[in-house]
DNA sequence: ATTCTCATGTCCGAAAACGGCCAGCGCCAT
DNA sequence: ATGGCGCTGGCCGTTTTCGGACATGAGAAT
């Protein structure tokens, strides 16, 4: 146990189904921390042990939101975020949710974006910390060759999403 | 700057005049949390960075009793400590809490309390890194062939706090 | 007496490992 | 010539690992 290794903060979570599989949203007092998915690697994303709570508003919101997402009644999600982490990692995820609907940059282009066009290597790493999955649209974001490369809630679930985004857009 | 190291807990400090040089006295709102030397080593014992309040009741109530045990009125600190450390670092810093004026056991000793007889190392690391000098009397612990090793304030001021108590002892 | 060897919990700094990368090259089949 | 494929080397922030250093002391060997 180390001296450091507290974090006051208390969160609360909610599961929802949706149809990429059941989804854990998590909420602090300061606005959504994460959507994960169930079995997602525990220490890719770590916020101590939430509560569950199924009233909680933030998490009602995000439910709602995500509904119309799933459904393509909605393309932007307005939600207010609370990072944690790096600040590296945090410029980076504000940069990823700046990321409008039906575009697909590389992971390089992020790294021009937050001003270190040489650390697209490290802007992959803090992608995959992305507490915020789909929200916070880190499946948009593919190789420079085009292919997708990793993805927390498996490749076929970034290829489903962005079928999903490509379909919508051309309606 | 990484990313575990926050420590949401807001600390209040309060500097005082003593015969040992000027003290610096820091409290959160479950207790008092340090009696600092004003240089000390700053990475021996770390809390943010407190807000001064000169009229914080802890912080009051500890001045006063810090002025009585310099006048030799007082032998024993009735203060609600608030540790923040290890588990291990905690039970130590308890049993120093609990050692008697006048008293001076050694380093071993306090492994052997703790029941971890053969600690007597890790007891003297823990120790130095004991946040509330002199109400917690670190002071008193001295080598088990009866030298001084060791002391946040510097050797010369152990030896001064020594001296006080073993005067007023024999008053 | 002096010197050595352990046993012990925590922290710090350095070094290495580890990624959701990517541009530059060769190769080989169109 | 073109385009696709794979390897290579370098880039970069974060995490993990590891080796010491400590406010020590009992015991054995010298």
């Amino acid at each position: 146990m180390k001296a450091n290794e507290k974090r006051e903060t208390t969160y609360s979570y909610k599961i929802m189904q949706s149809p990429v599989g059941r989804l854990k949203l998590v909420a602090s007092e300061r606005g959504l921390a994460a959507i994960l998915w169930e079995n997602d690697d525990p220490k890719r994303v770590r916020l101590g042990t939430p509560v569950e709570d199924k009233n909680n508003p933030v998490l009602l919101e995000t439910e709602q939101q995500l509904n119309d997402y799933f459904a393509g009644k909605r393309k932007k999600f307005s939600i207010k975020f609370d990072f944690a982490g790096t600040d590296f990692q945090k410029k980076v995820w504000e940069t990823l949710a700046a990321i409008p609907f039906g575009e697909t940059p590389s992971y390089g282009e992020i790294a021009r974006r937050i001003g270190r066009p040489d650390a697209a290597r490290a802007v992959g790493a803090a992608i995959g910390r992305n507490p915020i999955s789909i929200a916070v649209p880190c499946h948009r974001v593919i190789g420079s060759n085009g292919k997708l490369t990793g993805f927390a809630g498996g490749l076929h679930t970034k290829a489903s999403l962005l079928s999903l985004e490509s379909e919508s857009q051309t309606v």
